[in-house]
DNA sequence: TCTGGGGTCCTAGGACCC
DNA sequence: TCTGGGGTCCTAGGACCC
């Protein structure tokens, strides 16, 4: 039995998602902004052409947006993660089997569907995302995942493609792998890319007739993967439900240089508490605690510094008052006074079930309390926003916090917002 | 030439992804 | 003035054990 694969992916998803709430958007140059407003992490087409390139600062490209040639949109995850779950719910229609590959991206398992016309169900998977979603969206239908990215890629570059590549016919693959070349492989970053060019392996095609023993030896078991993978050998599976993240990790930048304890403690107490949410959405408890802050290291008038620091707490917990505890211990460990510090973050890790937790018998603190106490915060917050109801440490002022200066509103998921549409 | 040998666990670092 | 924020997996090498 052959395996079979369709990746979906949408085009420029940032970018198309701000579009669907304002056509006017339509064939004008739109980028989206990373946190803080720094740089640019999304971009319609018309932008490329511009020749904005991906991961500019942003005041490099200030211009072009206050002349009106470009317009910019501050990241507001909450609009694309609602309409990622519109698009995936989508794909779901079409095949049991799916796998929520990233924010943009799914893989489809369409196993024993040779028989059907793969090129015209392509289409209508297409053409459904856009009727029900708004989403423009790119295809690429082969028979492993890393054939099938492959393919999405040639989707959507080439014009005759038009956003559909159906990949199963042994000389069509040979000829995609032909003119791909080697730096757009998925799972060759640039060191491997740069390593391969100067061996003169400059196409998919090239690697594709390298050894199983040289690639094993010099890229790694996974490298060894991929070549067979694009030799039309699956071995990547499907992974239908997502496995419990083994680190979570909440770090921002601030809005502006910080040389005060107070505003770096507000921030990491919000950090922390962030990570315990998301630990507690996962089901899961911690047992160590990282903090780390930095200076700008863009700053070449500054004076530097880098520390982090880690606890182990005595039990796993996923208590925003616990977290926040130990966060603070490890935060004042290796604060120093006289710098300016850019960015500060928390990760916690050695993360086990929350059913799971070893306990200890000399523990003092009333888990049972805390539980419930995490129950209504968190449902607290899912009513009326983040941080309505916080630890004392995180703060009132904020004035630590991110720039975000053009966001776009809350269309689908805020009343307030969708008013503000309406009344428009 | 040849310095005992083999197993496990942990960590740091390097590669990659979106 | 201004440069993102998350994650994953793999390997080499050291510590430790018998």
């Amino acid at each position: 039995m052959t395996s079979l694969y369709a990746l979906c992916d949408c085009n420029n998803f940032y970018a198309s998602c701000e579009r669907v709430f304002d056509p006017a958007l339509n064939g004008k140059p739109v980028v989206v902004l990373s946190n803080n407003d720094g740089c640019v992490i999304a971009r319609s087409s018309e932008a490329k052409e511009l020749g904005i390139p991906m991961g500019q600062p942003f005041f490099q490209i200030r211009n072009l947006v206050e002349s009106g040639q470009v317009r910019a949109f501050s990241s507001n995850y909450t609009l694309y993660g609602d309409m990622s779950n519109r698009v995936m719910q989508t794909l779901a229609q079409f095949t049991p089997n799916l796998e929520v590959y990233s924010i943009d991206e799914c893989f489809l398992d369409l196993g024993d569907f040779y028989s059907i016309d793969l090129q015209a169900y392509a289409w209508e998977i297409k053409n459904t995302v856009w009727r029900w979603t708004g989403m423009p969206v790119s295809l690429g239908v082969a028979p492993t995942k890393a054939l099938a990215k492959l393919s999405n890629k040639l989707a959507k570059k080439s014009g005759k493609a038009n956003g559909v590549l159906v990949l199963t016919d042994p000389n069509h693959i040979r000829k995609a792998l032909e003119i791909t070349k080697i730096d757009d492989v998925w799972g060759i970053g640039g060191q491997y890319a740069a390593f391969l060019k100067k061996r003169n392996i400059l196409t998919a095609y090239d690697f594709t007739n390298l050894s199983e023993s040289w690639v094993k030896q010099h890229m790694t078991i996974v490298g060894l993967r991929l070549l067979k993978e694009l030799r039309g050998e699956a071995c990547l599976e499907l992974e239908e439900v997502a496995p419990p993240k083994k680190g979570i990790c909440t770090s921002r930048s601030f809005g502006k240089r910080v040389n005060s304890f107070n505003d770096i403690q507000e921030a990491t107490a919000t950090y922390a508490a962030r990570c315990a949410r998301k630990l507690r959405r996962q089901k899961s408890c911690a047992r160590l605690v990282t903090v780390f802050v930095t200076t700008n290291q863009f700053s070449a008038n500054d004076r530097q510094y880098y520390n982090s620091k880690t606890i182990c707490m005595p039990v796993a917990t996923n208590s925003d008052l616990e977290l926040t505890y130990y966060a603070n211990i490890a935060l004042k460990a290796i604060y120093r006074d006289g710098y300016f510090y850019k960015k500060s973050g928390v990760m916690v890790t050695e993360i086990v079930p929350e059913n799971q937790v070893q306990l200890d018998l000399l523990d003092i603190v009333d888990r049972e309390k805390h539980s419930k106490l995490m129950e209504v915060i968190d449902e607290l917050t899912d009513r009326f926003g983040r941080s309505k109801v916080r630890v004392a440490t995180q703060g009132t002022d904020n004035s630590w916090q991110l720039n975000s200066n053009y966001k776009s509103p809350c269309y689908t998921t805020k009343i307030k917002d969708l008013q503000q549409v309406w009344m428009a």
